[in-house]
DNA sequence: CTGAAAGCGCTAACAC
DNA sequence: GTGTTAGCGCTTTCAG
């Protein structure tokens, strides 16, 4: 900028003036100005502008990993959602910081904010240790959750409603005539309990009692899918029906389902969940509970947002829809 | 800094100094410094630091998007690259800015460097207007970009072998025996073309010579593989195999070659690319070539601290696997 | 309308 | 060992 000055013949003062649009600058040194910067391919350096103005248009958003597998980033629904974030942010003027930390380590998650880096933070993914985000909460870090709501919670969450996801999943098997439906899911997770909450009261409208024999445990890794219908067969249970917490569970349920010999939807009849893009590909049709991605996105933001501002944001719930195929 | 200075009853350099782990300070004032400004969840300001270091620990990774389009970011093989490029920067020490920009204005990849948010570029994504990057590296922009290798290029890139990939994928159907190999993909884009390059290559070297009517235009959005197959029909014309330039791609052409009453692989044998997660839990079994994802990652981050130091970095090919299935 | 000067939070000579 | 001071690139009073 001194050097626009110089090369100007002006001070550094009317420069930033110039290049901020002010009106105390004549009109022909402005129009000097500006084209002696992008000529110079200058623009005002951001890391100085918000040190001076004490403001910071950057939001960090924050996907925990599993020290253990220290997997890929790959789960195709936070890839998105974390796309929808990129755009919700861009188009707000903020850049998106992205980090990852260890699951067990939360609070590590507000290591950018601590440093003056982000605004705030946005963490999506799976992790445990609630109890770690409500430190971060009572220390005042403006950070917004994908996720449940847990019931001690004081931060803010957003999150589909996994209850009627659940519920609309096994309504949907149980109209179809189905009467032995599998669970498969960890629920242990929140979301995940949620979705099982929806599955008992959906059977409980038809007078059906949840059988445990038909829950079997699965993370979100896609080859639990295959794990479980094997661990289905090895407890001998009769079932016609499936709902899979994933979309990529239900799939590698499927296959798995086939080499057994079963087949799908004559034999079972599957729901997944989160209606990744590739289910529309998927054959046969895949049958999946919607979790609005772009409004999540949006939603997360706009929370956030108001967090940073000072203004109070409320959890949230978004719907969730059957989506038929 | 100050407050701790005050509270610790010494100047802000030796509560510099102490946070910095410099050795010029004793012992005990270390460690009261350093349980003060813990208990107070006190972190040096990065921005500020930056400001006085002239160092910039980002890295801006910028996806373009198409203006009409205004698609979400879903390609699953740059999402997955782009889990690899964070978990590269991570270990070392590197935070990753991401951002989105038109494909059509590649010039303004350069406005987080350029307004000094980070110390070099990575783009990744699909674009045309190669002749912008030759701009952007001419400004000494450290820049690394994934792709084909443009023939007058004046910035580095690492790629996958197209050419090695293209006959890799139609050898395997030629072995398979057969003859008549389709080809799906928008050979206008360099990676594509270098794929066509090598399936002519692999058709050449069984004494065949390439079908201009089984080459069909397609983009990288997934229903152009139904599209594709749709237009073959059209055509009327006879294959027995088709090499389809993306996963996404394969899957589509194969549910849609589904409909029109032919089966896979018995009718006709299919091969993809790119190996993206979804791959393996495809049925019938996708055969498709592999992008090293993890080493690409971490190619495109090496060379471009390269670049961020002043070191020299090469353009990279990074070799392509047939996976069987 | 424009310039001089102070200061955002930090670090690195240079003193002591 | 520790403190003083100058300055990274910017904005904004306050004077002119």
């Amino acid at each position: 900028m001194a050097d626009i000055a110089r090369l100007a013949g002006v001070s550094k003062a009317t420069v930033s003036r110039a290049l901020n649009r002010s009106t105390l600058v004549s009109e022909d040194t402005r129009t000097r100005i500006l084209a002696l910067a992008s000529s110079l391919n200058y623009t005002i350096n951001i890391g100085a502008q918000n040190l001076r103005l004490k403001q910071n248009r950057t939001v960090g958003v924050v996907v925990p990993y599993d020290a253990g597998v220290r997997q890929e980033l790959s789960d195709p629904f936070f890839l998105s959602l974390l796309g929808s974030l990129a755009d919700a942010l861009n188009a707000r003027g903020f850049d998106l910081l992205l980090s990852r930390v260890d699951a067990e380590q939360l609070d590590a998650a507000a290591t950018p904010f601590d440093t003056g880096r982000v605004a705030g933070i946005i963490l999506i993914g799976q992790w445990r240790r609630h109890e770690q985000l409500n430190t971060l909460a009572a220390r005042q870090v403006p950070m917004v959750v994908w996720g449940a709501q847990a019931p001690q919670q004081r931060y803010v969450s957003v999150g589909g409603d996994n209850a009627s996801g659940g519920m609309l999943a096994t309504g949907h098997l149980l109209a179809a005539g189905r009467r032995r439906i599998a669970f498969i899911g960890d629920i242990t997770q929140a979301e995940v309990a949620q979705r099982y909450r929806g599955y008992c009261q959906a059977l409980a409208a038809q007078g059906l009692a949840p059988d445990p024999q038909l829950c079997v445990p699965a993370s979100f890794l896609a080859q639990d899918g295959a794990h479980a219908v094997r661990q289905l067969a090895r407890r001998g249970v009769v079932y016609d029906g499936l709902f899979a917490c994933s979309d990529l569970l239900a799939m590698t349920a499927i296959n798995t389902l086939r080499t057994l010999g079963r087949e799908v939807p004559r034999d079972v009849a599957v729901v997944g969940y989160d209606d990744i893009a590739l289910a529309s590909y998927f054959h046969p049709p895949l049958c999946t509970i919607r979790q609005p991605v772009r409004a999540a996105g949006e939603a997360l933001v706009a929370s956030l947002m108001a967090l940073i501002e000072g203004r109070p944001a409320e959890s949230l719930q978004l719907p969730a829809e059957l989506v038929l195929r």
